[in-house]
DNA sequence: CGTCTATTTGAATGTACTCAAAAGCGGTGG
DNA sequence: CCACCGCTTTTGAGTACATTCAAATAGACG
């Protein structure tokens, strides 16, 4: 983890808190006394393009908002190959879910896609508050429900499909992404090569 | 749905909410309060093999938890091939979530691969718990962090091994599953035909 | 038993990968 | 402002992993 350094954007804190507590508050209704808890424990960091946020092997033991930004979860095989399991632009989650919810070493590396702002809330305060706030807990509940359905739905795509309908769904669902992110990216995501996506592309051009 | 039929391996609802209290307990603490308003909400309700606890095209009213059998959600794609999302046997959740948390249309199948006996909560059921109790809605977010968790696993080793390891993993981390499922079945949650199982298998044996 | 389904086997095929190299593109420094 | 460098994208030829199709064998169940 970097050093944290304060990006022109969020000159302090409450403005960032602010992006947070309205994403909260589109799944549910937020006392202010639980604002002032959630603010707290909420911790700013910005993370410079290319630089990591988690390694793997190491405890994941925050789990990121994105303000401003993209981020990437991903892991690397025996063969040196990364795979993509999730990006996170504003308005996202993101984390090592097996590391920060057991709170040991995890497989997968999060880095930066570009200069990003990240909330940080860290496993020890998230707990807490679940405690002092049912309303956060319901909040977090939410988020891994739509998240679980999300998933679910990738590997059935994943099993269904070939690579060429994969990355049609992918630029249909993500068009924000697509313009964002260079396509060695996208095809780690899909599980093919930067080739056969590049050779994907062509023959859909042709048409 | 099929009509509920008592088993007589749960001759009465208590005997069978007792599991779910256990396995809730595993997790939270519950009050005597609590337990009553869980059971109230809880269906028992029994599936003879081969049928089918929920249809793709219909909205998937409940969630359900294994008390005996075993359960398969699966996907049909447009060839007619079936892709296995989740089995569930005893002490496990299953649901298309999809359908389940937005109470629309789902895209998959649930069908017993073995006579099942089940404990059902619906949806509205459950909202109104979570309301009421916030050690349910406590548990369900434990449930989901470590199911999430699990997918993302699942995903990762999707993209990076060969159907081989995937196959050596999934006997290794279901050692209960793979005696008691068909090849078919297991061939259709790796991503892998039945046929090329088949081989996988004599090649492994042949060492 | 006989029937139905699951599993195995083999040959031909296809989808996606590997390796190698060229072309494009963006940033940086002289 | 141009030239160079590094990284991304494209392209092609050869290869590998997994599928398709067809058929034989083995198991399970009434």
């Amino acid at each position: 983890m970097t050093k944290p350094r304060l990006p022109k954007k969020f000159p302090n804190k409450e403005t960032a808190g602010a992006l947070l507590l309205a994403n909260m508050r589109r799944n549910i209704k937020i006392s202010t006394k639980d604002e002032k808890l959630i603010l707290a424990a909420s911790i700013l960091l910005s993370v410079p393009k290319k630089e990591f946020f988690h390694h793997e092997g190491q405890v994941n033991e925050y789990s990121a908002f994105v303000l401003s930004g993209c981020m990437r979860s991903y892991f690397t095989d025996t063969n040196g190959f990364e795979h993509t399991v999730q990006f996170a632009v504003e308005d996202w989650w993101i984390t090592d879910m097996m590391s920060y919810i057991k709170q040991e070493p995890g497989k997968l590396n999060i880095d930066a896609l570009e200069p990003t702002t990240l909330l940080l809330i860290s496993r020890r305060d998230q707990l807490q508050l679940y405690d002092q706030c049912p309303t956060v807990e319901k909040y977090f509940r939410i988020l891994l429900e739509k998240s679980l359905a999300s998933q679910q739905l990738r590997i059935i795509e994943n099993l269904s499909l070939p690579a060429t309908e994969r990355y049609l769904n992918f630029i249909q669902r993500y068009p924000q992404l697509t313009n964002r992110i260079s396509q060695i990216q996208i095809a780690s995501y899909l599980g093919i090569t930067p080739e056969f996506l590049s050779k994907i592309r062509r023959q859909l051009a042709g048409k």
